[in-house]
DNA sequence: TCAAATTCCTAGTAACTCAGTCGGAATATC
DNA sequence: GATATTCCGACTGAGTTACTAGGAATTTGA
């Protein structure tokens, strides 16, 4: 039960692809700069992105990164999956070997919290979170300005 | 968004005291035993469960701790919470600063989350946590024996 | 043909956290 | 007074995190 910048840099990356239409094809640079990550650190991201099969890279010049699979049929729990957060709230990994080989006493409520994150996390599509109100900075400065 | 030994050594620990009965004294080095934990670090856990007023400790031979309060009325959120685990996914602490004091545009997901977790853990309580069928030990050895 | 832009790949690293251990003081009981 | 316990603080080795750096491969455009 962890989430950490991996798992963030990777909705949100995919997210911004998301919102760019379908087949579009962004490079690491832009979308770092329209999210405020780190472009270096995105690309470790990306790869296993890439592996899992939900995005493809293009190389060269006017390359970039599209979205391999709709929006709409990628659930968010696979894509923090994907980068290696696990979401497993249980000391053994599920093993049920925590306790000398056995299951300890709390091993069954950790099980039930893990699945409660998890099934919420599968129910997000990647559409539903690029669909969310995106912040306007322009307007926060404005109204901060005012 | 994390959640460590420490506050899964609180959790047994609560419900190993709870499982004793209301207003049972029991000391580190048994609680330690009963649930296969590390009683030099349950001890530090504990002196954050002391503070939030969960257990009452009593010095000396025959000390221990006591819980302070009913096991129906503590919901595990407070217990995890008190010993220093967050449960927010927010890459800001939930101050929605994320971007350059900004909220970031994955903010209110992340949130969603958290509060789900929340939610869930806040509708636990220890005495349903105590109440869970204990792995009995013996039985799984014969069984595996057998 | 060549320069530029991009992905792809590997290695390194400073800071931090975790899960304890250790030693000792204070306090209560037998 | 010996013993058992909580209370308190310091220390530590191992691992993780969130990057950065550097360079090879590849594609495009001038």
């Amino acid at each position: 039960m962890k989430l950490t910048m991996r798992g963030r840099y990777a909705v949100a990356a995919l997210a911004e692809l998301a919102r760019r239409g379908d087949g579009a094809c962004v490079c690491l640079a832009d979308i770092a700069e329209a999210q405020g990550l780190s472009a270096a650190y995105l690309e470790q991201v990306f790869q296993p992105l890439r592996s899992a099969g939900f995005v493809c890279g293009a190389r060269g010049r006017g390359g970039g990164y599209t979205l391999c699979r709709p929006a709409a049929d990628i659930d968010i729990l696979s894509i923090v999956e994907a980068v290696g957060e696990t979401f497993d709230a249980t000391a053994c990994a599920g093993r049920a070997d925590c306790r000398d080989g056995e299951q300890c006493d709390t091993h069954d409520f950790w099980t039930g919290l893990s699945e409660h994150v998890r099934a919420y996390l599968r129910g997000q599509s990647l559409a539903d979170i690029a669909a969310m109100p995106k912040q306007s900075s322009t307007q926060v400065v404005q109204f901060e300005a005012a």
